[in-house]
DNA sequence: GCCGGAAGTTGTATTCTGCAACCGGAGCCC
DNA sequence: GGGCTCCGGTTGCAGAATACAACTTCCGGC
């Protein structure tokens, strides 16, 4: 699946059997090559991802990193955003509670809410990690130019951009 | 985690506490945002690949359009692509074939070894799903450029060309 | 022929996740 | 105020995905 594997023709490269109607303009190619690459790396991502830091899973890591981004929110943005159950966000985040990694603050406007904080000790653990994959990333784009890791980042900026249609939109 | 919510300087919008030291250049800019989006991409990736294909998981998917694209492998070469455990690629592929989408053919040149093919019922299936796959990823990108389109797709093949070296790479 | 290694399978435990039911507060209409 | 509905969150329950480790069978080298 990966790039690797078939670095030819990304649409032909399959074998035509299961895909071969795609028109064929060079924006079909495109399209085809992005949803395969993105499966690819989809797949692959969860899979490296608790290797390298077990003591924050990978659900965990995006969630402080989000709380962090935003300086606090709410449990169900998070489950909005990141398309999870609002039961699944809610055990997240107790663990991450009980963990120390994070405080619920009640919001003064709505008895219901609670507004999710990074600790600090949630801030380190983060801000640990974080450093631990950038320097992966960093790596893994090393040779790249400075030019085409600004134009990559915007592209997938712009296709994150896009709120949860409901459909496979994230679609990895 | 999303472009739409933090349009602004990837690195410094983070609140600057756990992510001050990352240089300032826009190749670390850029660096920064992309394994932030990559991470947010492959985190709803899986969140939204079972509504839309529930007879068929990402990793099943995946494993499938492997099968398809090399023409049959062995159960160690998925795990091995993958990174994932023998084990669980052996239970994929168990129930895959109970499902009837994939068959094992002995391996005359090494009798441990089973070769794993697409069934025709396999390929089937794949091609719906990669026919449905595919039309999510067009609509999700139908107002992107074509130039954009073969520009982000090129970048996306490009990163997922390295191999997996063991490391959080693919990351998200 | 014997031993180490590779391919797969199976047992076990963990983690993640979703769905459904439920609780309590907020908003709204009468 | 009373009642209805919606929303934010929690909890019970069940299923799926995985990893790790032990085990079986087969291949190769010595």
């Amino acid at each position: 699946m990966t790039a690797a594997e078939t670095p030819d023709d990304p649409v032909d490269a399959r074998g035509g059997g299961a895909h071969g109607e795609p028109g064929g303009g060079p924006a079909d190619v495109a399209v085809e090559t992005i949803q395969r690459e993105m499966t690819a790396f989809a797949r692959r991502a969860r899979a490296s991802a608790g290797r390298m830091h077990p003591e924050l899973s990978l659900v965990s890591y995006t969630l402080l990193g989000h709380l962090e981004e935003r300086d606090g929110c709410r449990a169900t943005d998070l489950a909005a955003h990141y398309a999870l159950d609002k039961s699944t966000v809610s055990r997240q985040v107790s663990a991450l509670e009980r963990a120390g990694l994070v405080e619920r603050r009640p919001d003064p406007d709505d008895q219901r809410v609670q507004v999710l904080h990074l600790t600090e000790a949630g801030r380190q653990i983060l801000a640990q990690v974080t450093r631990r994959r950038r320097a992966a990333f960093r790596e893994r784009l090393a040779d790249w130019e400075e030019g085409d890791l600004v134009r990559f980042a915007a592209y997938l900026e712009r296709y994150n951009a896009r709120p949860d249609t409901g459909g496979d939109e994230g679609a990895g």
